[in-house]
DNA sequence: CCGCGTTGCTCAATCGTTTGATCAATCGCT
DNA sequence: AGCGATTGATCAAACGATTGAGCAACGCGG
């Protein structure tokens, strides 16, 4: 790891003169024997800046700090790739981070930020974060935004088209002739469960078709939530005979339930689920799912915080293009 | 954001003070009365070491790189896991890294070294990782260690005990009477499907059965080779009654296949797949595995790479404590 | 040939932290 | 009281990069 001085000596210039010529500085007034003399030598040193020099000197890292519940989630793929490609353009580094349990991710955070290792933060909570432990690190004075959830208190975020991509559920089982329709939802405190609960709604009534509340749980996105609400819906004596189901990993461990109970997908049952992920595709049946926009959401969402780091403006963002899309597979069939 | 400055301004005394204080200096030589003036003005002022000054003073920022192919692979949940704890117990904290948007991989990872972000780098190599990919890393400049794969070449890994892990799955099938058994395995040129496909000819030599060479694929360890490898097997006139899978995730899409091709599992084929994960009892039916000790294998790759960074010793290891553990589930059944 | 503008470079301060060297004040001992 | 040892603090030099200010050399017009 070679520095400054060592191309400057090798050079035979002083380090200022390096300097201005490796950062390509407009009003640097270099002659080319000079320049070129200093390029070489940068070459044959392998010279790379030292990022914590230059972290220091513009008290900015230029890295962000990606914090989500379950690195592993395949619906987070897309998400990372949109923020990361972008991040790339925009001349930043992600620190992808996990939370698992929040009390410890808020700490994290808050060293994160208080030491200088990031810019700026953005924030996917998941089930089991109320929003309340972020309260240390949503305070305005580091640059947040927060992706797929809102939050009174604080400006910055990006969120889906949840409405709109459980209507498109919603409408392909009514063209199937459904008309008793369950949601099976994320916890009630989670923001996106709020919004696909008030998007099923608006859908059903748009349809003409009643919501029967038995028909609705929120227990939670993942699978083990998934199994128990399928375990709860098929005590029910006249059940539903479609299930939107507010995310694919959900649908996975509702999959497996339905089997345990004999209960025939898509022939008693059809589910759609909320979500698309190379785990839809290889379930059985393969699951019919409306693939959100999650791309477009990271990329959105690294830009929204970008801004926000250098102008201080910062707006709620809904992502709306491309809209929510319809995979039809064989989890849902004609009633 | 506060400063040194700041609290020693706030308490009255010199930065160096404040310095010696707050880092517990042990020869620090502080009067109790200044101690705690100091001591409460940075936790007044929120005070944080800066990072990257302290990254600069010490040129080290105790930050290693994990690197793996596909972040959202459940596989790498345990494994980060244990990576990161154990980076934490040591002081460390890790930059997780998507193989796939580090492109070129060398190039990124020479960057990541180069301008001091980590003091070293876990490699976790992948399907289509090339040597090239890891050139920068093989010259030994950069401390490294490679996860899950050995090299002539680099001196520097951990692995798990692929042999006796699939050794526990034949061994399994050979108990319920199979006789017939293949192997899917993942490409050749993967230094972990060697291992295993090693395992698996001992462990059918030790129970006296023959290896069937039409009924070994070596096609990739991701759910779309495990598609293929169904349907390769499937064609075969008489194909074997079980399969030792090497990965949960071709598994998955094995599973596919096979109702596709109207295959009854474990009716007329068993199922024993490599790797435990929570897509395996969601699967359909839920997938009999072997759970590899892949959270040690995080914890001892971290102590490795710590050891190289701070001795410049290294080693290759074996994780064998745990060993591979049997988890029975239904998609294995007797002969 | 003097003064002025321009060119091409170097000096030196700065970011925040650590730490050996230094120094003033106090203490213990005779 | 005198003097060395100890205590409790500060000074200042790094770490590596950036950048405004400064300075020597040169060209050129008058």
């Amino acid at each position: 790891m070679s520095t400054l001085s060592d191309v400057a000596a090798l050079a035979g210039v002083s380090i200022s003169a390096v300097s201005r010529v490796l950062s390509n500085a407009p009003s640097s007034r270099v002659s080319g024997a000079t320049r070129t003399r200093i390029e070489d030598a940068a070459r044959e040193l392998n010279y790379h800046p030292n990022f914590a020099a230059r972290a220091l000197k513009f008290s900015r890292t230029n890295v962000v700090a990606l914090v989500v519940p379950d690195l592993t989630n395949a619906i987070f793929s897309e998400l990372m790739r949109g923020v990361e490609e972008t991040a790339a353009e925009l001349g930043y580094m992600v620190l992808l981070a996990r939370a698992e349990s929040m009390q410890p991710a808020a700490a994290t955070m808050a060293r994160l930020v208080g030491e200088g290792r990031v810019d700026g933060v953005l924030v996917q909570v998941g089930d089991n974060t109320t929003t309340e432990d972020l309260a240390g690190i949503l305070d305005g004075r580091v640059p947040a935004v927060l992706i797929n959830s809102r939050r009174e208190d604080h400006v910055g975020s990006v969120i889906l088209p949840d409405e709109a991509g459980v209507a498109v559920a919603v409408d392909h089982l009514v063209r199937l002739g459904h008309t008793s329709i369950g949601l099976v939802n994320g916890l009630p405190t989670t923001d996106s469960a709020v919004r696909r609960r008030v998007g099923f709604e608006s859908a059903m009534a748009a349809a003409g078709l009643p919501v029967n509340p038995d028909f609705v749980t929120s227990l939670g996105y993942d699978p083990q939530q998934g199994r128990r609400a399928m375990h709860v819906l098929g005590a029910l004596p006249n059940g539903p005979t479609a299930l939107v189901v507010a995310n694919v990993n959900a649908a996975l461990g509702l999959l497996v339930e339905s089997r345990t109970l004999g209960i025939q997908v898509p022939g008693d049952l059809s589910i759609v689920a909320i979500h698309d992920a190379w785990t839809a595709e290889n379930a059985w049946p393969p699951l019919t799912t409306v693939r959100m926009p999650l791309y477009e959401l990271g990329r959105v969402s690294m830009a929204a915080i970008f801004d926000r780091i250098r102008s201080e403006e910062i707006d709620d963002i809904v992502v709306t293009e491309p809209g929510p899309e319809l995979i039809v597979r064989l989890s849902t069939a004609a009633r």
